[in-house]
RNA sequence: GGGAGUUUAGCUCAGCUGGUUCAGAGCAUCUGCCUUACAAGCAGAGGGUCACUGGUUCGAACCCAGUAACUCCCA
């Protein structure tokens, strides 16, 4: 294979890509092997990649492949989510653009339309994650609304609410008149608006005099139920017990007392409006309130609010208002800044609207859920997301699990025409089940139960939301529902590390674990690690609307999968945000081509068997430090500190294997040969540890490893000889003493580059150097290495001191470099003066330390030891310090 | 309003049990090199009141209290 000068990544891609798909290598069926096994968090159906969708990806590859590397069953299950709100509105968006209005269509044809979108953009995400690199199991690719995942959805609904633990009741939603819809948190935008507080009187029943209080929307005073005070405001003693009148309606309402109520903000009275306002709602049902609904659902005002009927409530505010005024009833109206919620579809201001929804009980199923992390059979990483989660366990809300929408898993409730209802699974079973609930009737009921036919059942109209299907995700893509005991979910669950968003932390990783404990009594994953938010470079949250998220498949392009994945993971630690920025892929690309070219070098070399070995240190010498990255690796993963990990690997390549090694074993230029003669032993070595190298990188960077495994260099391939599934290096031994020797042989050969720069010494010059050791390292042993990397002429060895040559300290060695012209001799003094008063000062303070008595019995032994070799050292240095001094002065 | 978190070099982050006399890395910056693998490179260098104020300790970036700024979650 002829090698170009830099990397292409695009052909490698695609080739390894398809390679390891024929190969079957990322397929999954369970064997004897230990599983590790990661469900993907499934994207949005209708989605595009987006930069948290290459973090959470590359993490999980990087974690996915690496298990396989050492052995494991490695599964990686990806699928997409039906994300109904999302979804519903792309298809009613392009339903509109083709003239299309919902309310016009049926469900089942709305339902049809809603699937051939999903057919036709469904998947499109996940060919992406293709071209990242993702070594998913494609076969065992799942649909939260497939047959089976939604069967199990409709299953477990009804066993919940068989045990009681779901419910139908009243809800503050976020209703948007415009769109006629509830929506949900995620779709309201908050946004600061100018507004007007609106002071209005009531007057009190019974005795002259009126109270104030302040409001934004003097529209709903009709739809009022009391006016609050807090007990404690000496201002409204008088009021206590008392009523009052609502202006315009003179409906009679009561004053109540509670400490909810803010004494300093408006007038300290508050309007008690439960159908207009949630606070106001959970007033009115801790104080048995009545519930006055005054708004149609395109927020008309309706007959209960006596007046303005069918106005719409901003007209009708401004005609109140008037109507107050004139009534007198209007103190003042004052300027007012406030946060309102829009839709974000419609831009309706939102309206807060009573509705009845279902709901799950969560408090029963929290409990177990909560005791699996605070044991830490779950592990959240990182582990400060533990507070938050005990913290919104234990203050868990029930569930609301209706949504209005046609697109996704209709709620298996059927209503009788006297608005009973029965849960089941069909329609059939629903009509036994309602015949039989004559037996529970109450004997004023007229209706005749025997008589129903299927026709006269309803099913409910609202969907479950979305979560309620995904929270199933990792025993569903198993198949454990339908087949509890089957042979892959035996195997793969549970499962072992998610990797997802902590903003989802409650909405789906809670309740994962709570639907793992409830349907399989077990934990769905042992560990939970939690990404950052992708931000760009000022901070803000990467968005379609800001327009700052870059194309990811546009990324690829430009810096290679490789690249990209090498940025996305650079600056990634769990749970910390990661601000992006394109440049680390740039680095990516540089690294994967410094790989490249490190190949080439070894490439341009043969094998001369007439040279004889003389690269034994340097070879021992890598080896060593390959296995001490190794453990360095090791730890991190461990950890799950992957930006580290791939850091350490970089460094190993780049600094270690590049910069050092191959600079000390690469044979000297010889002209006019094609390739450059070197010795059998350290050809081998170089191009084991290549190999090598290739299988710590690969998790990271897989195709560039891939492409170079295959390469004529290493011989010959078997078909399934490939980088993705050859094991990771094992740990061998470390020779400590020789790392630290070349640890000094490196700063040693530094400072001599150090002097030729500081001299302007050009590096083809060679130098002479001059050797007094004081410490036991062998010098002569790594001559060779010096020589080289420092380009010496000679190496010198000496007992005393060189008058005139350039000196420095390696350690407690010294070190001489004669030039020709003679030093300067003041400077080198000052120079000598100022690195004797540092270790002047610095054995002052280590002696303090030691004359400290309770230093001394309190630290622990090794740092007291410590300290005393960090004395003797300083010692050492300064009398040699001192003795350079006293020659310089001769 | 309640809760959680963050604050260390120009940027992004390490600093794991409190223990070097000035705290590390990568990038960026500066200087010098087109030295036969790589200028997407090589060799060097500079850069910090560890947010602030107190306290605990023989010893604090690290523990405690308070202050400030920012971020997130729940309402």
């Amino acid at each position: 294979m002829s090698i170009s000068k830099t990397y292409q990544p695009k052909q490698a891609e695609d080739k390894w890509y398809s390679y390891w798909m024929e190969q079957g290598f990322f397929r999954s069926v369970p064997d004897e092997r230990e599983p590790y096994t990661i469900v993907m968090p499934p994207p949005n159906v209708t989605g595009v990649l987006h930069m948290g969708h290459m973090l959470n990806n590359t993490i999980q590859d990087v974690l996915i492949r690496r298990a396989r590397m050492q052995g494991k069953n490695a599964c990686w299950v990806p699928g997409t989510d039906h994300a109904s709100i999302a979804t519903e509105a792309k298809v009613v968006a392009m339903l509109k653009e083709k003239g299309i209005n919902k309310k016009d269509l049926t469900r089942e044809e709305f339902l049809s339309y809603a699937w051939e979108w999903k057919e036709k953009y469904g998947g499109i995400i996940l060919e992406q994650l293709k071209k990242l690199g993702a070594s998913c199991d494609w076969e065992r690719t799942r649909f939260t609304m497939e047959p089976d995942l939604s069967e199990a959805v409709i299953d477990t609904f009804i066993h919940l609410y068989k045990k009681g633990l779901i419910y139908r009741g009243v809800r503050m939603v976020n209703w948007d008149p415009q769109g006629k819809t509830a929506v949900s948190d995620e779709e309201v935008i908050r946004r600061e608006v100018n507004q007007k507080l609106y002071y209005i009187n009531y007057k009190i029943v019974g005795v002259e005099g009126h109270l104030t209080i302040a409001t934004t929307r003097p529209e709903t005073i009709m739809a009022d139920a009391a006016i609050c005070i807090n007990p404690n405001d000496e201002r409204y003693f008088h009021l206590h017990g008392k009523k009052v009148l609502i202006p315009l309606i003179n409906r009679e309402i009561p004053v109540i007392l509670d400490e909810y109520v803010t004494m300093d903000f408006g007038t300290g009275c508050l309007k008690v409006t439960p159908a207009h306002d949630l606070n106001d709602y959970e007033l009115g049902i801790k104080h048995n309130l009545p519930v006055i609904d005054i708004l149609n659902d395109d927020g008309t005002l309706n007959e209960k609010a006596v007046i303005l009927i069918g106005e719409d409530r901003f007209a009708a505010r401004k005609k109140i208002a008037v109507m107050l005024e004139e009534a007198g009833a209007l103190e003042k109206v004052e300027d007012y800044k406030s946060q309102i919620g829009f839709s974000e579809r419609t831009n309706a201001v939102i309206e807060p609207k009573l509705s009845m929804q279902w709901f799950c009980k969560m408090d029963e199923m929290a409990k177990p859920a909560l005791d699996y992390v605070l044991n830490g059979d779950i592990k959240l990483i990182p582990e400060k997301f533990t507070n938050t989660y005990k913290y919104w366990m234990e203050n868990v809300k029930d569930w609301c699990i209706s949504r209005q929408l046609w697109w996704g898993q209709q709620i298996p409730a059927w209503y009788l025409p006297n608005r009973q209802y029965v849960v089941a699974k069909t329609v059939e079973e629903a009509l036994e089940e309602a015949k039989s609930l004559k037996l529970k009737a109450e004997s004023a009921n007229t209706m005749n139960y025997e008589l129903l036919t299927i026709n006269d059942l309803k099913q409910e109209e609202d969907v479950v939301d979305t979560w309620f299907s995904s929270w199933l995700w990792p025993i569903s893509v198993f198949d454990g529902f339908k087949n509890p005991d089957n042979a892959d979910i035996n195997y793969y669950y549970p499962t072992n590390d998610l990797i997802t968003a902590p903003e989802i932390l409650f909405f789906w990783v809670a309740r994962m674990i709570m639907a793992g404990h409830e349907f399989r009594g077990a934990l769905p994953f042992k560990n939970v690690y939690l990404t950052g938010i992708v931000r760009d470079k000022l901070g803000r949250k990467m968005s379609k609307s800001l327009g700052n998220s870059p194309d990811a498949l546009e990324l690829i392009e430009k810096y290679g999968a490789d690249g990209v994945r090498y940025g996305m993971l650079k600056s990634s630690p769990a749970g910390n945000d990661l601000m992006f920025d394109e440049d680390h892929c740039k680095q990516g690309s540089a690294f994967v081509n410094k790989i490249w070219n490190a190949f080439n070098l070894i490439k341009g070399w043969e094998i001369d068997e007439s040279l004889s070995s003389i690269n034994k240190v340097s070879i021992d010498w890598f080896s060593g430090r390959f296995n001490q990255v190794l453990i360095d690796i090791d730890g991190q993963f461990k950890q799950y500190r992957l930006s580290e990990a791939l850091m350490s690997v970089y460094k190993l390549v780049f600094d270690d294997y590049c910069s050092w090694y191959l600079e000390m074993v690469k044979p000297p230029y010889q002209p006019f040969v094609e390739k450059q003669k070197i010795d059998k032993e350290s050809y081998l070595a170089t191009l084991a540890f290549f190999e090598n190298l290739l299988r710590v990188l690969h998790p990271f960077v897989p195709f560039i490893t891939e492409e170079l495994w295959h390469d004529d260099l290493f011989g010959p391939r078997a078909e399934k000889d490939c980088c993705i599934v050859a094991n990771l290096p094992a740990i061998g031994e470390i020779d400590t003493q020789l790392l630290t020797a070349v640890e000094n042989v490196k700063q040693l050969v530094t400072e001599v580059r150090n002097v030729r720069n500081s001299k302007q010494i050009s590096p083809k010059d060679k130098l002479p150097l001059a050797i007094k050791t004081n410490s036991g390292i062998d010098y002569p042993l790594f001559e060779a290495i010096i020589t080289k990397l420092a380009n010496l002429e000679a190496v010198e060895y000496t007992g005393v001191k060189i008058n005139g040559a350039n000196a420095f300290l390696v350690g407690t060695d010294e070190f001489f470099i004669a030039l020709a012209d003679n030093i300067d001799v003041d400077a080198e003094r000052e120079r000598l003066l100022a690195e004797l008063e540092y270790l002047q000062g610095f054995l002052k303070s280590v002696n303090a330390k030691l004359q400290n008595e309770r230093f001394v019995q309190n630290a622990k032994p090794e740092i007291v030891e410590n300290e005393q070799k960090k004395k003797a050292d300083a010692e050492t240095k300064i009398a040699i310090i001192e003795d350079s001094l006293s020659a310089l002065a001769k």
